[in-house]
RNA sequence: GGCAGGGUAGCUCAGCUGGUUAGAGCACGGCACUCAUAAUGCCGGGGUCGCGGGUUCGAGUCCCGCCCCUGCUACCA
């Protein structure tokens, strides 16, 4: 069985979840569940990462430390990833002692292997004490830094230790260039491209001031013990939460896949990838950036963020729904929007009306007409368009083109709007009322089963609970999420026993304009 | 400023190497049907294809210029 490694950011524990963090999630979460079901052994992990300043002044500012802190962030996050039913296999946390030492044994790696690639230089830059923190040229403003306009910026050296990044760029371009797929979609590759011709500059690998990380297990020549800068801390979960370096850390390493956002990139495709060669270890095999999602337009922001709840939006009609109208409305490969009236829309069309509907009136007729029991009838030439769509499903969901998430609900929309003609064609309702039509009625039903039988299957990645309340409603054997997604054309759902239960998509109550 | 991508029906988008009356879904209007969650199906209205030039028998599709939007342009992550 092929492993597949599939990690997602880790998300930094300075608040809570949003929509934003929940579109990563669902969708590795939706790959995932596919891989398992075309026959792959996964391992799905996610996490946090919980150190660094910030996290740090927050807990500060909360009245608590910093470690009661991320555990109380932490707990909220895997608190909502239960509520979205994601199926990760581990939940990483950088302030584990595990992953500490093994962040440790990384940095000791490398200064094994590549002794001049950590070197000890001074950094000089505008420190802003409010906050503690360097600060860019774009950050700041008339001298003052942007979010303390009294305080005076103040002119900070220190020394640190540095990674020699700069030495792999060409490491890193051809990496790129002789892999199109290591980074995806095109669009970000050929931002790291034009990054990669600017040059690479060598980047901190340790900081003073920086109370709340993993000790830097090199101390400087003046016997200083620094902390470990984020890239060398946050970065290295991918590995640590293998094992590494104890165990059989390297039977699970390297990844198969890097889920991130677009703004994190470079972080995923130039520092890592030029770290693991500096330890002499195996490089993962994509990094897939997603894009955004915005909310009714606008930019995510914080008062977006509040305006769309991510609870709010789970509890409307329940976290599948969520789950698919996420994915159908912001294409995995870039930006999408959200809102309330679109998410209102897409329910009631696609789910409550057309895929809810049609579960709903072919089990009604097999009850009505077969006593519940489907008939026995060999696939007809009219289900062959279903396999073409089938057959794009899995080219949006293999990676074969990038993870084309919303591609795949697209396919299966039509194949449900192909039932529904197919119903509104055949007009089951009209032939049962002539005996002389037993075999034809038999047909239509048998047919209708089936493709809701393939639908159940098709959506038990996006949806695994509602996939699975219609698996059952249909009588099928065993689960949903189960079913070799590649063997579809073998499902015939003869003799299964129908059960017509509550709405599988219950459409939204109407507004009474009148009422109030 | 530089590099990259984009501006097509009310909304979200398809339109490959230029070729008959520019498409889909949603929304909207009409009709049909009654198995079904007042659901479904069919038909229809609706677009100066950002603006201006040019090449061509013919351009949303190629070339030039302009306007607008988005992303990247590295130590918050």
């Amino acid at each position: 069985m092929p492993r597949f490694y599939i990690t997602t950011a880790i998300d930094y524990a300075n608040g809570d979840p949003h929509i934003g963090h929940a579109l990563e999630k669902i969708g590795a979460d939706v790959i995932a569940r596919y891989k398992r079901a075309t026959g792959h052994d996964v391992h799905f992990m996610i996490g946090m990462d919980e150190h660094g300043q910030k996290v740090a002044q927050t807990a500060a500012a909360q009245g608590t430390d910093a470690q009661a802190f991320t555990d109380l962030i932490a707990a909220r996050f895997q608190e909502t990833w239960s509520k979205l039913g994601l199926s990760h296999d581990q939940f990483i946390r950088t302030t584990t002692p595990h992953h500490k030492t093994g962040v440790q044994a990384l940095i000791r790696r490398i200064a094994e292997r590549n002794p001049d690639d950590f070197y000890e230089r001074s950094y000089r830059g505008l420190y802003c004490v409010g906050c503690e923190a360097f600060k860019q040229p774009t950050d700041i403003v008339d001298g003052f830094c942007q979010l303390h306009p009294t305080r005076a910026l103040e002119d900070v050296e220190e020394r640190n230790w540095f990674f020699r990044l700069s030495r792999y760029t060409d490491f890193l371009r051809a990496l790129i260039t002789d892999n199109p797929h290591f980074i995806q979609p095109s669009s970000r590759r050929n931002e790291i491209l034009g990054l990669l011709d600017q040059g690479l500059e060598d980047v901190s690998a340790s900081r003073a001031r920086l109370a709340w990380a993993v000790p830097f297990p090199l101390p400087l020549s003046t016997g200083e013990t620094q902390g470990t800068y984020v890239w060398f801390d946050a970065l290295p979960n991918y590995l640590t939460g293998t094992g590494f370096p104890d165990g059989d850390w390297d039977s699970r390493w390297p990844a198969q896949l890097h889920v991130i956002g677009k703004d994190i990139t470079r972080f995923h495709v130039v520092i890592w990838p030029a770290m693991l060669q500096a330890a002499g270890l195996p490089l993962p095999d994509q990094v897939w950036a997603h894009g955004f999602v915005q909310l009714g337009g606008e930019r995510f922001s914080k008062s977006a963020g509040v305006k769309l709840d991510l609870h709010e939006a789970i509890d409307r009609y329940g976290a599948d729904a969520f789950r698919y109208v996420l994915l159908r409305e912001v294409p995995f490969d870039g930006d999408g929007n959200f809102s309330w009236e679109r998410f209102e829309e897409r329910y009631t069309s696609d789910l409550a009306n057309s895929l809810g509907n049609l579960a709903s009136r072919a089990v009604a007729m097999v009850e009505k007409y077969r006593a519940g029991v489907v008939p026995e009838a060999p696939p007809a030439d009219d289900e062959n368009d279903d396999f073409t769509d089938i057959a794009a499903y899995h080219a949006a969901l293999d990676g074969s083109r990038g993870w084309l998430l919303h591609e795949g609900l697209a396919a299966v929309a039509r194949q449900v709007a192909r039932a529904n003609e197919y119903t509104q064609a055949m007009q089951p309702w009209q032939l049962a009322k002539d005996p002389a039509n037993e075999q034809a009625l038999d047909r239509v039903l048998a047919s209708l089963i089936r493709r809701l039988g393939r639908l159940a299957v098709q959506l038990a990645p996006y949806m695994p609970e509602r996939a699975s309340v219609l698996w059952g409603t249909l009588g099928a054997p065993g689960r949903a999420g189960d079913v070799p997604s590649h063997a579809l054309d073998r499902l015939t759902g003869s003799g299964w026993r129908v059960t017509k239960g509550i709405p599988l998509f219950p459409r939204p109550i109407p507004v009474d304009p009148t009422a109030g």
